[in-house]
RNA sequence: GCAGUUGUAGCUCAGUUGGUUAGAGCGUCGGAUUGUGGCUCCGAAGGUCGGCGGUUCGAGCCCGCCCAACUGUACCA
């Protein structure tokens, strides 16, 4: 049974849609979240953090089918058969953690929170299932002040991990606005539920399709490049034509001329009157705080189609890039939010007014890595000390003590091989430099000590192998007793 | 879900009208150099050709079904 039975053996695969993390994308995260989270206290929210688990019904998710039970999010059955989920959002568990502790907490409540979010839904380029979003929600209050204030948050973050303005846009609409919009064209009402739909995620998709696109989409349909057919929503010519001029109502002068052009264009009832009076007031506030360059009032944004009560706000990042074929890649949307004023009501008997938004850190950090705002290299790896004598494995243990406790970075060679895989082992780990105390040197109580970055550009100029080991470049010989002096020394030179 | 494309070594890919033992580059490991990461040279390991069935004397190649991945689209609470 000496041999393997390869055929058996354990396929190593990871489940679609998820990411292993490396070093250097945890510590480049790490300083996102503490940038993000200095921006969010500076506006004195506070964190708040809820369990990845609740009960189904609490997320707003019926009971999963019995045939489909994870269809869009994880579920399982908890011992005593009730249904529990991963949270797909960290909205919905703010708003039943709020409506559970309702009584002591400050009103209105602000906080922020951030951590791992599931979708069960079909992974594709920049989406996961399993992301980080970073939440900050208003929870009692039901003033546009207080939506005027997500956009700014939101503008001063994406400024504050590095994006240049101008290279990104908050996008401000609102769901009464798109109401009026409904029933101005003659779809209110339940039984105009689905068609309102679909007229929304065809407005929805402006940014994507262009004008000639959701035309298309309010009408018959569109086929898309792999010939296959989506149905339109059926408007008659009148209707599109309402729904384009809408779409179009945006203005370059200003968002007050924005509000006004659908106002003059566009007949809306009671409902859309009093979204386009929010529109002016978070206008009015914007402007007023200087952030009328970065927030933008545009009728085409929808968001999400469920809770989302009033005010609507999307960041959207202007910039192109390449992705790893070279082909142009836009980044689109990096967070969003608006007013839930619904959703922790659906936990007590009053109706509580809140609004928020979220920023997807997995995508920003995509684009921040492609702009080359955070260091996408390899960090410097620790000291490691070498073994050329087996039997003397404590003394070299003694030496990485001595650099540990002198706050440097350092480890043993735990493997079995020889000192050329050593090395080389060293060179993978970027290490700084390492320790080498063979025989010769333990006669003498001398060490080695090698600075691989130095020696790496002088092995450039180094041809013939056998000057390149003689020469044995960038490395020093200096007392036991001067090891921490030396590997300072390097590390210095190196930082320099 | 729907549509299209693609599945050959760890990775990127060749593989002729169906014809013997399926190849290359990179990577990995070892040696030249048993005490030194680079370069060079030499060598080795690594494959049920996505799976099952069919056609055929013979299938990586042809046919059918299935699976998976990718892209688009839909959905995204």
């Amino acid at each position: 049974m000496a041999e393997k039975d390869k055929t058996n053996a354990l396929k190593a695969r990871l489940p679609r849609g998820l990411v292993d993390r490396h070093a250097g994308a945890i510590k480049t995260a790490d300083r996102m979240l503490s940038t993000i989270r200095g921006v969010y206290e500076l506006y004195g929210f506070e964190p708040v953090e809820t369990p990845l688990i609740e009960y189904t019904d609490s997320l707003g998710k019926f009971l999963p089918d019995q045939d489909r039970p994870n269809e869009g999010v994880f579920s399982f059955q908890d011992d005593d058969e009730q249904w529990l989920s991963l949270r797909y959002d960290l909205t919905a568990p703010l708003a039943r953690y709020v409506a559970e502790n309702y009584d002591q907490l400050p009103k209105p409540y602000r906080s922020y929170r951030n951590g791992w979010v599931f979708r069960n839904e079909k992974p594709g380029p920049g989406r996961f299932r399993q992301f980080m979003q970073f939440d900050a929600d208003t929870v009692g209050s039901a003033s546009p002040a207080a939506d005027a204030e997500m956009c700014m948050m939101m503008a001063d973050t994406i400024e504050a991990l590095g994006i240049s303005r101008g290279d990104y846009v908050i996008r401000v609409n609102n769901r009464k606005v798109l109401d009026g919009v409904m029933e101005s064209i003659g779809l209110a009402g339940p039984e105009n539920a689905g068609k309102r739909l679909t007229v929304l995620r065809a407005i929805d998709k402006l940014d994507k399709f262009g004008p000639e696109g959701v035309e298309l989409l309010l009408g018959a349909g569109r086929k898309d490049e792999s010939g296959d057919f989506t149905k339109g929503a059926g408007l008659d010519e009148a209707g599109v034509a309402t729904v384009m001029k809408y779409v179009a109502a945006q203005s370059s002068v200003g968002n007050e001329a924005t509000v006004e052009s659908i106002r003059q264009n566009i007949g809306m009832g009671p409902s859309g009157v009093e979204g386009l009076n929010e529109l002016d007031q978070i206008s009015v506030i914007t402007t007023a705080a200087g952030y009328s360059d970065r927030i933008k009032i545009d009728p085409s944004v929808v968001r999400g189609l469920e809770y989302y009560t009033g005010p609507v706000f999307e960041a959207e990042l202007l910039f192109e890039t390449v992705n790893e074929k070279g082909e142009p890649a836009r980044f689109g949307s990096v967070g969003g939010g608006g007013r839930y004023d619904g959703l922790v009501g659906r936990f007590r008997s009053e109706s509580i007014p809140a609004t928020g938004f979220s920023i997807g850190v997995s995508r920003l950090m995509a684009a921040l890595t492609a702009l080359g705002k955070v260091s996408a290299e390899a960090e410097i790896g620790p000291v490691v000390v070498t073994i050329f004598d087996r039997d003397r494995i404590g003394e070299y243990q003694k030496m990485v003590t001595e650099l540990r406790n002198a706050g440097i970075r350092a480890e043993l060679y735990l493997g079995g091989s020889g000192p050329k895989a050593q090395l080389k082992y060293a060179d993978k780990r970027n290490a700084p430099c390492v320790v080498i105390q063979g025989g010769d040197e333990k006669a003498k109580g001398v060490i080695q000590v090698k600075d691989l970055a130095l020696g790496k550009q002088m092995s450039a100029e180094i041809t013939d192998n056998a000057v390149w080991r003689e020469a044995r470049p960038a490395q020093v010989e200096v007392p036991e007793t001067d090891l921490v002096a030396a590997v300072r020394e390097i590390l210095a030179r190196q930082a320099g």
